[in-house]
DNA sequence: CTGTTAGCGCTTTCAG
DNA sequence: CTGAAAGCGCTAACAG
């Protein structure tokens, strides 16, 4: 069945048409200066032949690869999937492939990742960190294989890194300029794990609010979870049984908003009404839901995929020239997903 | 900053311990006929110098990428992505790497990320294939290549290739079984496109249980949708919209019933009662929802997709015997979701 | 306009 | 036990 055809290369062509294979490889890439009756009898050789260079020996030869690897938490993610399309069709343009790795929150699996994407020698990284990750060395000794990075999403507390992030101190602003306009003073934050700078500015940001507006600051309305079922369901409960009941709960993301809905909905809370949940959107079907969060920021994965490989490219055109550190900020829009208040 | 570090070689080892290449190689590799000192004296100046292969020469040489490529048509679906997780702890569990595409259902797409994968030298794939794909010759080209590949979930309708899919007819009769023992009688189909061959399947398979059951059939009960937003609507439209109503419907999947259930409450009927749906999962927060699907049959994609990258790793291993093709079928399971009825 | 030559880094006969 | 040499397919500097 399989029949051991091996390819035609250049020197094949090269002997039938009793040239040298320079000429061929001239011929084939459309050099100027090669006679037109040659190239054209090269190239009908070609076809004939069903020539296709061999892109590994380009490869060798260029020392490029061509391929930019994508390594992130979790594809399940909507975010992440759709992070990854904005990274497809710019790689696609730029005649790029794409090498995609999940780590999992595992930050040894990352390790493992990286490793791999650096034996098959891509030509630069786009990365969202994993979880657990609070040492960048990994990724710092890819400097010596000149292999640029850029971090997206979940981006290292670093200034010295290329970087491109949703404007979480912006986006939090939104959220709570909207919900206090809205006559909301008791504000729950339902946060993410503490190590994560999101989580801080989150925090900072809430302050910060809350003084501008005079509300009285209170951390006890702030919670963290580290994203596990359990935990989440330990702030939640934490934060619904205060006193006073927050009135609105910013939560770090839709799954943590609809927990929280679901457990206020158990203590027989009218939503929107005696408690209101908004959050950061990362849920595809939120149209199918009873009741989803009352409002969200969007984030645009898209966008921020997208933009992370255009500076790639970029780096890697110019791998001379590391002058200055791209630090893109992706500013986030609320959106209203509930009616009634 | 970046240090033009360029990277040690075999060769300059050899260089340095003024020995030959062939010796270096050799050593690195533990060949048993190399002498205790030489192979020690090489191990350490490696690991001094820091030492790694290129493994884009090594691929060059042996004719061998250990890449294997993927493609489907989304990784936003979530059945899609936890494939995706099968074939990639698989491969990993062999040295593999795995490339991923996502043709969006797009059939030029596909052809370019096949071409695109076949000059990136992976050595073998793994396709979910695009709504629209109704030639294989893109598939089929790959022979010459020498580039094995397995189809999973979405199959082509050919008995010489190999393959991994969800066992329609068992799954569809397991549903029907389900609900003619719930009393049910007039039991409606919203079925995928015709040129699916799934879709075939369900409908050959409702034929069949009904003639098993004594229930006569009326094909007005069987609407098909291209899975498009307003083909689906249509298709819900006319199927409610029957007289007598049926008082269960299969949907092709989760959000295909979702609609359905919609559509059945602006009707004012009452789900689980007046009219119950079913469907093939592929969501993955049912737990949020108000309504879902009474119940729905269980795919395992994870499952499907480590079994296709087992069966293509053998192919990869003895790629001399193509004797026979895989055709594995995958049992679903029913799962209940809802209370009720 | 075309050919010769060297070489990318590594593996692997074939000879010692 | 070790070395010399060929070669994978392609590009490009150099020489006509």
């Amino acid at each position: 069945m399989a029949e051991e055809h091996k390819l035609p290369t250049i020197k094949e062509i090269a002997q039938r048409l009793n040239i040298s294979v320079s000429t061929v490889s001239r011929a084939l890439h459309d050099h100027p200066s090669i006679g037109l009756r040659t190239k054209m009898r090269v190239q009908q050789l070609a076809d004939e032949l069903g020539y296709e260079p061999n892109k590994i020996a380009i490869f060798f030869k260029q020392r490029k690869t061509y391929a930019i690897g994508v390594v992130l938490p979790s594809l399940i993610e909507e975010f992440f999937s759709k992070a990854i399309s904005g990274i497809e069709d710019v790689a696609r343009k730029n005649k790029y492939h794409v090498f995609i790795g999940q780590s999992h929150d595992d930050v040894e699996m990352e390790k493992e990742i990286i490793t791999a994407m650096k034996d098959q020698h891509v030509d630069g990284l786009i990365v969202s960190l994993s979880k657990q990750t609070k040492n960048y060395d990994h990724f710092m000794a890819l400097e010596k294989y000149n292999i640029p990075v850029v971090f997206f999403d979940r981006v290292p507390s670093l200034s010295n890194v290329h970087k491109v992030a949703f404007d979480m101190v912006n986006g939090t602003k939104q959220m709570l300029e909207f919900l206090i306009k809205k006559g909301h003073r008791r504000i729950g934050i339902l946060n993410g794990p503490e190590e994560m700078i999101s989580s801080k500015e989150r925090t900072e940001t809430y302050k910060q609010v809350m003084i501008k507006n005079r509300i009285k600051i209170d951390m006890s309305l702030v919670e963290s979870t580290d994203l596990s079922l359990e935990s989440t369901a330990t702030a939640v409960e934490k934060m619904l049984s205060l006193k006073p009941r927050p009135t609105a709960v910013v939560a770090i993301n839709d799954y943590v908003a609809l927990d929280g809905i679901r457990h206020a909905k158990k203590l027989n809370l009218e939503l929107n009404k005696d408690i209101t949940f908004v959050s950061y959107a990362n849920i595809p079907i939120t149209s199918f839901l009873q009741d989803p969060p009352f409002a969200s920021v969007e984030q645009y994965p898209y966008k921020q995929g997208s933009m992370a490989a255009e500076i790639l490219i970029e780096l890697m055109n110019n791998s001379s020239t590391s002058e200055s550190f791209h630090n893109i900020l992706i500013n986030g829009d609320l959106v209203i997903h509930a009616t009634g208040e």
